[in-house]
RNA sequence: GUGGCUAUAGCUCAGUUGGUUAGAGCACCAGAUUGUGGAUCUGGGGGUCGAGGGUUCAAGUCCCUCUAGCCACCCCA
């Protein structure tokens, strides 16, 4: 028989790692709520049709790497890759366009068939934000705040930074395209196989190609910003004054680009170099023809997503978890009072741990195990008296309270 | 999908040119302490050595296949 182990590229989550991404998605809903951001949640499927139509026919991720079955009545579906393309859906369904501009904070599972690596996974988690129907630079500006704000509630702000490009608007991009492949034609000799069909597929992905030959042909390639329209040319000026404007930092990255075919205008990244090859932790852009392509009206929208384990694993220290009360029976005729006891002082709002069974001993041992802040023994001798033992744990020192007093006592650890 | 490295107790790892009952530390359980955790001491449980096949008198150790992990490419959060 075959270990009992997961699917590759999926990861339990156990307490500490469950703690981590809690944190990263409470301290990301929170400060997106600030925003103004509402939490909306969509289904993990969709008809493939979404993905496919959204994302494009030639990128790697519709090609190879999303999880696609045909369920028991037939319908082609699609476990969600990303979420961007679930959210429009959802705008579309439920025709939402009409209250534009619409504000949404999503944290969730997404799926890639992918070879598991640092920080990638078949099953990863995302936070993100969608900001539609908003084409002024502004909303650019604003989402950008918002990520970087997470960011940095999360202590990650000081190892991450951020990379700002623009790929133009179609017009622009259909001339840099030109440029670019006359260009790389040229000197097609020189470049890698991945290239050499990248120049036929996607030629922009060639920019941030990490090969070392490809980086010298790359450095000597025109620059969109050669090639912008004025609007173009204005939209991101306003960008980066608006970012400039609210102390927000970036570095100009020519060669960033963007794999799904729905960006424009402008795309960012916080990186950070502390993760391997994976350093994207939040990423994103704007995708003005995304709801379009729907089959909606032409629709502005800008937003990101981050990975919530890059993010859990940049995190200093977890969040400590609530230290609780343990409430202690010393011997079976005490069990029924401790049970019921502890079910009291949850109700008042105090966290409580109790073992089930085992010697007084033993009990104490868990107590000190769930770093509990005090112990409340229950033995003959409180029982008659109607008092509780309570134990502080860090001190050792112990008091005796009368059980009608106990909650009041004790509400200090609430 | 491609390449490299790896897989021994819950965790981190030893295991000598193949040699007989596979070890350590930490963790866990119990006792020392008949109503008291964290320190110390003593004892205990826990391994079909990732799975399957092969070579051999003999395989944790050598060979093959598979699975999984790690790292990189591809791509991406």
């Amino acid at each position: 028989m075959q270990k009992l182990q997961p699917v590759r590229g999926t990861h339990d989550l156990l307490p500490e790692t469950a703690r981590r991404h809690l944190h990263v998605i409470e301290s990301g809903r929170g400060l997106a709520e600030r925003f103004g951001y509402q939490p909306i949640d969509t289904p993990i499927f969709e008809f493939t049709d979404v993905f496919q139509r959204t994302l494009g026919e030639t990128s790697d991720v519709v090609t190879k790497e999303m999880y696609r079955f045909t369920d028991k009545g037939g319908d082609d579906v699609t476990l969600r890759p990303e979420g961007t393309a679930g959210v429009v859906r959802a705008v579309l369904s439920n025709g939402l366009l009409q209250d534009a501009p619409l504000k949404f904070f999503y944290a969730g599972p997404m799926f890639r068939y992918e070879r598991p690596q640092k920080g990638r996974l078949r099953q990863f988690h995302q936070i993100g934000v969608e900001l539609i129907g908003v084409a002024r630079p502004e909303g650019d500006v604003e989402v950008i705040a918002l990520g970087a704000e997470i960011l940095k509630t999360l202590g990650v702000g000081g190892q991450v930074t951020l990379h700002l490009n623009t790929l133009g608007d179609a017009e622009s991009r259909a001339a840099y395209r030109k440029a670019l492949v006359a260009y790389l034609d040229g000197r097609k000799g020189e470049l890698s196989p991945d290239s050499l069909t990248r120049l036929a597929l996607n030629p922009m992905r060639i920019l941030d190609s990490k090969d070392a030959g490809d980086k010298q042909v790359v450095a000597d390639a025109p620059r969109i910003g050669d090639f912008l329209t004025p609007a173009a040319a204005a939209f991101f000026a306003s960008v980066r004054s608006g970012l400039e404007s609210l102390d927000l930092t970036y570095t100009v990255d020519d060669r960033l680009v963007r794999g799904l075919d729905y960006y424009c205008h402008t795309a960012f990244e916080f990186v950070t170099d502390a993760l391997g090859a994976q350093g994207t932790v939040l990423a994103g852009g704007r995708y003005d023809g995304l709801v379009e392509t729907m089959g909606g009206p032409p629709t502005a929208g800008v937003g990101w997503a981050a990975g919530i384990e890059r993010l859990a694993m940049l995190l200093a220290a977890p969040p400590s978890a609530p230290r609780p009360v343990a409430v202690i029976p010393v011997g079976d005729a005490e069990e029924a009072l401790a049970f019921g006891l502890a079910h009291r002082l949850r109700l008042e709002g105090i966290a409580v741990d109790i073992g089930f069974g085992g010697s007084m001993k033993a009990r104490m041992k868990r107590a000190g195990r769930v770093n509990a802040r005090v112990a409340v023994l229950l033995g003959e001798t409180e029982r008659a008296r109607g008092v509780a033992t309570v134990r502080d744990m860090d001190t050792g020192q112990q008091s005796e309270v009368p059980l009608d007093a106990l909650a009041r006592h004790l509400a200090v650890f609430r």
